[in-house]
DNA sequence: TCTGGGGTCCTAGGACCC
DNA sequence: TCTGGGGTCCTAGGACCC
């Protein structure tokens, strides 16, 4: 999806059309409704990025704000320095989960076969899929037919029309997302999802690409090595210091060498991947690992002086997460708490307990005991709890009948 | 002017077992 | 007497992604 979260606001604030729109920081900033006495016109009052003062970052920035530099991730004091007539608005996560599920549902009805990737990003199998309207049979995938040359066997598709097949499933899925949500989105077709992920954000907003086999050496090797999935900023800082500036440069590069500078799997992987190899299947299904819950302090908190307030939010993330877990129906085994203190070090601790909880005060005593094991000599600025080795909850016996 | 929240996967060492 | 070869589980940290 286009610049997703800042995509949904604007469908209820049709009047920030056009003008730099940033996602992100805390609840302080709720559009205010203003009513006119006489005419009962409504008209909002936006707050602007000038003059915040506090913690938070971007979470989405509109293709207009992105003109000013405003990008996710980027503090909101930094944003607000380089556009400070920028409109902010605070996060609504349960608007975007249900444009989330529109969009999905839209898919689903064309293209089955869906990969989650969050709540703004899918992967699908085109394979088997017809544009709507086409109501041929499909014809046998090219190099199966086995199923024999007899009669009512169609002659294989080949790869032309496949693509092309595949490029009105494309426009069709675009058309549905926009009727279903009145969003636009991006969508690349190609021979797999790294192909296709990077392909995605060659046209965007409401881009459409197809990248076929031959299209690599082309399209994908003059891009930076940071656009496959998997190279983040850690692996591109080093290919960039190694003099490998794009991706091309790293299918040339040796692979053994690659090996040396960066293990054997990461070096192997990294030769497959700029050679746009990928052989992984769409994952329709998953079930979640962990489960978790943090927050951000809005000042960093001393572990004696405000022992009162860190007690009380642990408690509260706890809660949390019990409920999360209830409402998937998970149990967990291993409890962890993470900390980032005020020089942003992080640190983690884990415990695995003997029977699977989802039980707040049963987490809360598993985490209490991680957290006796940090030392905790300065001002600490994130806490949070996180439930493992996750399994499904079990059907209660002892529940009363109904539940 | 510091840097969110929710995740996954990988690595690596040690404990422990056969 | 001086040291195996597997395997699994647990823990901590870190890279990376949306």
């Amino acid at each position: 999806m286009d610049a997703f979260y800042a995509s949904v606001e604007l469908l209820r604030y049709p009047e920030l059309r056009g003008r730099p729109v940033v996602i992100g920081g805390g609840r302080r900033h709720q559009p205010e409704a203003v009513t006119d006495p006489v005419s009962g016109e409504v008209t909002r009052k936006f707050a602007t990025l000038r003059g915040y003062a506090g913690r938070g970052v971007i979470t989405t920035a509109t293709y207009e704000a992105r003109k000013f530099g405003l990008h996710s991730a980027l503090g909101l004091m930094k944003a607000a320095a380089l556009a400070p007539d920028a409109i902010l608005l605070p996060v609504d996560f349960d608007a975007y989960r249900r444009y989330s599920r529109l969009f999905k549902q839209a898919v689903a009805r064309i293209a089955p076969r869906i990969e989650d990737r969050g709540i703004d990003e899918i992967y699908l199998d085109l394979t088997d899929v017809q544009p709507p309207g086409a109501d041929l049979p499909l014809p046998l995938a090219a190099g199966d037919a086995t199923e024999g040359w007899g009669e009512g066997a169609t002659e294989p598709e080949s790869e032309i029309d496949a693509w092309w097949r595949a490029r009105d499933v494309a426009r069709a899925l675009k058309d549905a997302v926009r009727e279903a949500t009145g969003l636009t989105c991006s969508i690349a077709v190609a021979p797999n999802k790294l192909l296709a992920k990077i392909a995605s954000e060659l046209d965007k907003p409401d881009g459409l690409t197809i990248l076929r086999p031959d299209d690599v050496a082309t399209r994908i090797w003059p891009l930076p090595p940071r656009r496959i999935n998997g190279i983040g900023p850690k692996a591109s800082a080093k290919l960039t210091a190694l003099g490998v500036h794009t991706i091309g440069a790293l299918a040339h590069a040796d692979v053994a060498w690659l090996a040396e500078e960066f293990g054997r799997n990461y070096g192997a992987w990294l030769s497959r991947v700029a050679h746009g190899v990928d052989d992984r299947e769409v994952v329709t299904e998953s079930e979640p690992v962990s489960i978790s819950r943090e927050t951000t302090f809005e000042r960093d908190l001393s572990a004696r002086r405000d022992r009162a307030e860190l007690s009380e939010i642990f408690t509260d993330l706890c809660e949390s997460l019990a409920r999360d877990l209830a409402r998937k129906g998970y149990v967990g085994r291993t409890i962890g708490i993470k900390l980032r203190f005020d020089n942003f070090k992080t640190v983690t601790r884990d415990q695995t307990i003997a029977a699977a909880t989802q039980d707040a005060q049963a987490i809360r005593r598993a985490a209490g005991e991680c957290l006796k094991r940090v030392p905790l000599d300065r001002r600490i600025r994130l806490l949070g709890v996180r439930v493992g080795s996750l399994s499904p909850q079990r059907q209660a016996e002892d529940q009363p009948a109904g539940v």
